[in-house]
DNA sequence: CGGGATCCCTTAGGATACTG
DNA sequence: CAGTATCCTAAGGGATCCCG
């Protein structure tokens, strides 16, 4: 048995080969938003070893989920259709993960790639209201920026701007409170938690289609002001 | 930040700081099919060191995925509620990683572990009939057994046998094949992808329940290193 | 300047033996 | 049975250097 091998004839097992090596997760994330040179991909992720960051992207291209491709003077790493078809774990990981995240904890920061996967995680848990009418919506949270397009109950979500938002919503403290539900999107912009441009009555069609609760099987955390 | 934190406020982030260590992830999957003692986890996981499984199991009670339990003179592991909220997710894994499987690798083993995920995955990605009256399979691979009991659309998986099962499915080479649809139950059959006792018609309602079908995405092995 | 490669050091993981 | 203890190797972290 190799050392990155578990032995047993296994979907999860195997899965857990690919994806279970420190940074592999997080890297994948980032080229499911779209195609991204190195230092895209060192920017997005704070702290990742350049070593670690080159032997990773090696290491998936070999395994079939990304592939190099020279632009100009630089490289653009692409996410291939089998890494695509992580999309559901993805956000399904993302879900568990967010479900127990209560504030940030110290020095944690929100990246671009960050902010796009919590949205799809969200609107995979939420349900967009199948109208005809799409709507754009744009969120800003720290210096990253994403745009969700509802179209029809189904819901794209980009990384970055969008020239015509019908809604941007700037995440303050408390925002997470929103998605989970246990503030209303009234008392969310009372209290700042949400900060909006534009049309400010698609707030509770947004809070709709955006949802992370709370997993109420993790405790309080030890500072809560709540 | 610590060593295996990445410093992200992002779902997928935190989930990858729990379950990317080695190991985490196949535990969890065996806690998922019931309670374990120490000596069960040793037996699933073959290969997985005395150390690695003490420490994995201090650090999932750490994070509130595992509770430790004296019972009689041994102790038995037990999954908590957070950890079942794990179950989509793992079954998303699951069927991705299983999507790419052909044939069981050199030495790759069927633990009862694997049979059970690898169900679950797969009944996530058939469509049970929603029959009023309710089947109960038994399926067998290597020297593992399962039990599948279908009720009304909806699927439960569990570990060992049943005294009285409306089929017995026992798996032989190309029984990934079934599941991927690629033969149909009287090739199967024929071919000696599975070897039937009991009512064989039911043999095509088991193949419409679990199914994996193979990615298109994954060609050859592409990756003799390693 | 982007995209790495190299170096050194620290830590986590693996194999095996041993114990309460 | 349920773990520790030990020793060793491999992988990750951090900084710097290099090359087109």
């Amino acid at each position: 048995m190799g050392k990155r091998e578990y032995g047993q004839f296994c979907g999860l097992a195997r899965a857990a080969e690919v994806l279970g090596q420190r940074w592999t997760l997080l890297i994948l994330r980032d080229l499911l938003t779209g195609p991204r040179r190195y230092s895209d991909l060192t920017a997005g992720l704070p702290g990742i070893p350049s070593n670690i960051l080159a032997t990773r992207l090696k290491e998936l291209e070999g395994d079939g989920l990304v592939t190099r491709e020279l632009r100009g003077r630089s490289v653009l790493y692409r996410g291939t259709p089998r890494a695509e078809e992580l999309a559901p774990a993805l956000d399904a990981l993302g879900r568990w993960g967010a479900a127990a995240m209560r504030e940030p904890r110290e020095g944690e920061v929100v990246t671009e790639g960050s902010l796009v996967a919590g949205l799809r995680a969200a609107a995979s848990g939420g349900k967009a209201p199948p109208e005809t009418r799409s709507r754009v919506y744009v969120v800003r949270a720290g210096e990253a920026a994403a745009c969700a397009i509802v179209r029809d109950g189904v819901v794209t979500v980009e990384a970055g701007e969008h020239p015509e938002p019908d809604l941007t919503v700037v995440a303050g403290p408390g925002f997470r409170d929103l998605l989970a539900g246990v503030i209303d999107p009234a008392m969310a912009v009372e209290s700042g938690a949400v900060t909006l441009d534009g049309d400010a009555a698609l707030l509770s069609e947004f809070s709709a289609t955006f949802r992370i609760p709370y997993s109420d099987a993790v405790g309080e955390p030890m500072n809560s002001s709540r």
